[in-house]
DNA sequence: CTTGATTCAAGCGCATGGGC
DNA sequence: GCCCATGCGCTTGAATCAAG
């Protein structure tokens, strides 16, 4: 046995120095290595000292890459070692064998690498389903967690910067999405969607020479600001997205010119009255609505005043007037987005550095609604 | 110097809830 | 049904202290 083991210390740290492979024991379908340190000194974490003077051992139980189909566990054991200077903190501290094991590591340096090419590749529950196969089962947090822990990549400034809102909780935290839109690769993330922290954000980067962006007044503040030498621009997604609704909306003022189908005779009549709504039943943000509309008018019946109700919807006064006009709720939500073309507005189509949608048709973000839809520009 | 007991904190798996 | 974030409780490593 003392010939084998030497070339077993070989095959399984031989990448790793200071490690002594003792014995190596098959149990079932689990492979234990037992293996000792043999550094004579080890570096305190807390002063970066060297000490050799030994505090005591214990026994650490890493877990390892598969050996022949077999889990494997490494029962290590390793020194706690006294810091002997005495302006650090620590009164010992316990040693740790480069690319092996790490403070509080429950899985060797390999095996976590590996684990995290996994979750690169595959990430959460793909990933967890692989490292089953490989013999290294971990759940899809540990998968996710491991690749939370990676340092950032450094992403180069991105010449055309793509910005728009994202949202961690749908309706009331919004941050600021980054992307390189000629990578097409995402690039940082803000925590707000506020114009302050989107031009500190360019100002850092003078090399930007374009940023595309939606029509918010906050980013285009914030565009304006910290990259005054860039050209703005419209995105794609948001022209497509403002003439889809414009087009839905002309088709719904012009709707009494549109001649009714003929009933048919075998179809039941009750179903009249629901067809009269240009949302489909079962929908979520149609029930929603109504039953908002609903809501406000039991209040608003039962003696709340209108801005009390506005306070409790997080509303504003106005959207709470328009639902409190509204016979019903479709009336109530298209009044909502066409009553508002009082002032004039803007055409969706390329900005231009220093302009800037008005202001007041973008409500912030109170943490009370969701992201509101563009207004239209009058036809 | 060694060993054992104790406490604290990190790692981990699981359950749950919200959004889509 | 899937994805993701979050919280909870358990396990285990780190750190400290006391006793032999």
């Amino acid at each position: 046995m003392n010939e084998v083991l030497p070339q077993l210390n070989e095959l399984l740290f031989s990448s790793v120095e200071g490690v002594l492979v003792e014995s190596v024991e098959v149990i079932d379908t689990v492979v234990r290595v037992e293996a000792r340190t043999t550094a004579r000194r080890a570096t305190c974490p807390g002063c970066g000292c060297w000490s050799g003077r030994i505090h005591g051992s214990y026994l650490r139980f890493p877990r390892d890459l598969p050996t022949a189909g077999k889990f494997v566990v490494v029962s290590l054991r390793v020194r706690r070692f006294v810091c002997e200077e005495e302006s650090c903190e620590r009164m010992t501290f316990a040693e740790q064998v480069r690319s092996l094991t790490r403070r509080f590591g429950r899985r060797t340096e390999r095996l976590r690498s590996t684990l995290v090419a996994v979750g690169l590749a595959l990430a959460g529950r793909a990933g967890a389903r692989m490292t089953d196969a490989l013999k290294v089962p971990v759940s899809r947090n540990t998968l996710l967690r491991l690749i939370a822990s990676l340092p950032d990549p450094a992403t180069p400034v991105p010449r055309v910067a793509g910005v728009d809102e994202y949202t961690q909780r749908k309706g009331r935290v919004y941050g600021t999405v980054l992307v390189d839109v000629e990578t097409r690769r995402p690039v940082d993330l803000l925590p707000d969607r506020e114009a302050d922290t989107l031009a500190v954000w360019l100002a850092e980067r003078p090399g930007i020479e374009i940023v595309c962006r939606d029509r918010a007044p906050f980013f285009a503040e914030g565009a304006t600001r910290g990259a005054p030498q860039a050209l703005q621009v419209a995105d794609r997604w948001h022209l497509w997205h403002n003439l889809g609704e414009a087009a839905e909306k002309c088709v719904y003022r012009q709707r009494g010119c549109l001649r009714p189908t003929p009933a048919q005779p075998e179809e039941p009549q009750e179903e009249a009255e629901p067809a009269a709504s240009p949302w489909p039943t079962g929908h979520r943000f149609a029930e929603r609505t109504r039953a908002k509309h609903a809501t406000i008018h039991a209040l608003l019946a039962a003696g709340h005043s209108k801005p009390s109700v506005a306070r409790q919807f997080g509303m504003t006064l106005n959207t709470i007037l328009r639902f409190s006009r509204a016979a019903t709720a479709e009336a109530g939500r298209f009044a909502a987005n066409h009553n508002r073309s009082a002032p004039a507005r803007r055409q969706p189509g390329p900005l231009r550095a220093g302009s800037s949608p008005t202001p007041t048709l973008y409500p912030k973000a109170t943490g009370s609604s969701s992201k509101p839809s563009w207004p239209i520009a009058p036809s």
